[in-house]
Parts: C-alpha cells; structure tokens; sequence
DNA sequence: TTGCTTACTTACTAGTAAGTAAGTACGTTT
DNA sequence: AAACGTACTTACTTACTAGTAAGTAAGCAA
C-alpha cells in the first residue's frame, strides 16, 4: 500500500463520490446509473463497482462522508466560536450554496422522495444524518433564545425540525421556479425567527 | 360511443390513474412502470398504453386531474362558506390524510426530487399546478390576518410559500420517521399562525 | 351482414440497469 | 526474477425499461 497507489485509488474514489453526490441531489438516487458516473471519468461501469460493489455501497458512502462533513464542520472554531444567530446564517449560508451553485436540493430532500425504493441501510444513513443535523440546529435555536437574540414557541427540537423541512423544501422550491421564491422563504423564516414580534 | 363502452373504458382509464398516482406519491414518478400498474389491474403493459400512449401523457394526465379537484374542491359550499381558519385547518385535513392512509407525500414533494428527469410538459403542469394552490393559500391567510384570526408578518404569497413548503416538508419527514414528527412540525406551524404573539 | 370502434393481447425492438468473472498492465514487495 | 496487489478493461448475464406493430374478440351502427 504505498503513498502513490492509495493517493491514485483515493482520487477515483473520491471522484466518484463527488460525481455520485452531484447526481443524487440533482436527480435522485433512482435517476443516475453507473455509467453516467464511468462517462464523465473516462472509465468503463465496471471500474465503479470495483470501489463501489453495489450501489448500495456507494449510496451508504456518500450519505456517511456528508455526516462526516458536519461533524467536523460544527467543531471547526470558526462555527463554534459563533453567536447562535450567526451559526443559524452560517447554515443558511450552506443552504443558499446550493441553490446557486447547481439547482441542487439537500440531502433529505433528493432521498425523501424515492425512500420507500431505498436500500434499508440507506434508510438509516440518511435518518441518522437528520437526526444529528436536527440536533445541532435545536442546540443553536435553544442558545439563542436564551440569549435573547431569537423568538419562538415551543420545543427547540420542534422549531428545528420546522426550520429544517422549510429549507429542504425551499430548496425543492427553487428548483421548480427559481431562486427569488427560494430567497422569499427563507427571508420570512429568519424574519420569523430574529425580529421580536 | 355508447354509454357502457364508456363506462367500461373509464373505469380501467381511472384505475390507471389511481393507481400511477399512488406509485408516483409512493415512490417517485421514475420508480414505478406500466408494468407495476399492468401487473395490479390484471392486464398487459400494453394495455397501459392503449391509455396513455406514453409515460409523459399518464403523468402530466396525473397531475391535471389533481389540479381539477383543486379548482372543485375550493369552489364546494362547503369549503367556500368556512372562516379562514377552518378553511386552513381543512387544508391541513388534506395533509394529514396522506400521512395516515399510506406513506405518502404531496404532489409536489414527489416531483420536486426527480424534477430534471421529468419530460416538460410535466415540469409545465407541476408548475402551474402549485402556483393555483398557493394563490389560495395566499387568499386564505390574507382573509384570516384581515379578520384578525391569522397573525403572521410580510407578504400573503410569501407565507403562503412558506406554509406549502413545510407542509410539503412535513409529510417527507413522516416518511422518513413518523407520523409524531408530522405533527409536531405541523402544530408549530399552526400555533405561529394562529396563536397571537 | 358488413364494417367500424373499443379494449385489449401477443410478440417484438432497442436501450439501459446492476452486477460479475476473467483477464491485463503496472508498480511494489520479497 | 518471481509473486502479489492495485486499478482497471473486456465481455458477459439477467432483468427491466418504454414503446410499437399486428392481431383479435366483442359490441354497436348502417
């Protein structure tokens, strides 16, 4: 296992995980096959299943770098040296990515469509992202109410589950018409939440 | 065209609706074939494309008859003649039957993912289809906030927006999860809307 | 009774899907 | 120099996809 020969296996495994995750929250996980990803890196389809066996394998892959992502994006000192209200924009910001990027949806909204056609452990993969993503969010929601700088009712898991599903969906919004409605969204959300009423 | 002949060929024209409509809010309209549909009423493929020559035709078909049920729904008496607030929490009724009867998701939800797959003309119909709904919407929560039952900050269309989006949100997250996710998501909703500050 | 329409079936094409088995070029290890 | 591991390619299988063309049984209409 030298340096060489992991860093080339490492690039093409790479690859394909990136080209994967560009299709799957383009198209959904049903709508890409092997070979668009063999296409666009100038190798044959069996190439993919020699670092992804299975599609499963490659879809549970993807789902677990992005909570890996999060993990270490939530513990990074410029995020957690942050007030409540400027991680909840630091999000936002990751969201708005997205959107101008490629007219791409976020994970839980490419895969809550095609769940039920989903691989259990990709089932559980994208439950066990959400759950996490919901939990950072509660935390945030939860500081900057007691700080005083964010107003609402009820439980902080509730209003982050809310928060959550409206920028999943806004995402989805975006894609149907166009960033404007996306940008409307989101205004009356953190209006909503950071302007006493 | 006799009576019984169109009869006849209604009921299975229908049942082939129902059907590609319950597979599309299941599982996304590019995981399910005429074949899933052919194999439920007892009849060949091609039998499906007596009907519906092509995919293209069954979906948009699909979406069309939702949009005429919007136009009759909203025009009952009995929905005409409700408070703004009863008219939201009927809407929210819609909602809810999805969860409850099967795991399903709205319309746009299910579309939203596979968006860039879908043919144009089903791309078109989904459009117009949500901007009917959410001009209703609109219509509602400006009526509501006039009468004082509704309480909520800038723009009716852009609420509205909102409300659609985490509504849309909400029933993927049942999917996801469960039906107690729903709801909690929903009531926070409802108590911000309906609650004053 | 002849012809036309409806609602199919049978049989097919062409394309794409995931996945596998065997072979190969090349660099590293021993 | 021989053996081995990596990262592929080639060639294949099985299964499913949308869609089409031709045929057919039953019913109705002139």
């Amino acid at each position: 296992m030298s340096a060489q020969a992991t860093s080339s296996a490492y690039d093409t495994r790479t690859r394909i995980l990136d080209l994967g995750e560009q299709f799957m929250l383009a198209r959904g996980f049903n709508a890409f096959s092997y070979q668009h990803i063999a296409k666009e890196l100038e190798v044959k389809p069996a190439a993919i299943h020699y670092h992804f066996p299975s599609k499963e394998d490659l879809g549970v892959a993807i789902i677990r770098r992005q909570l890996n992502r999060l993990h270490k994006w939530r513990g990074l000192p410029r995020v957690t040296e942050l007030t409540p209200t400027q991680q909840f924009d630091a999000l936002l910001e990751v969201y708005h990515g997205r959107v101008t990027e490629r007219q791409q949806v976020c994970f839980f909204g490419a895969l809550a469509a095609d769940f039920q056609t989903l691989p259990e452990a990709m089932q559980q993969e994208l439950r066990t992202f959400t759950t996490e993503l919901t939990e950072w969010v509660a935390g945030v929601l939860a500081a900057g109410r007691e700080a005083g700088t964010m107003h609402f009712r009820g439980h902080p898991v509730s209003k982050a589950s809310q928060v959550l599903t409206t920028l999943a969906g806004a995402l989805q919004v975006a894609r149907v018409y166009d960033a404007r409605q996306y940008e409307r969204i989101v205004a009356q959300l953190r209006t909503e939440l950071l302007e006493p009423a």
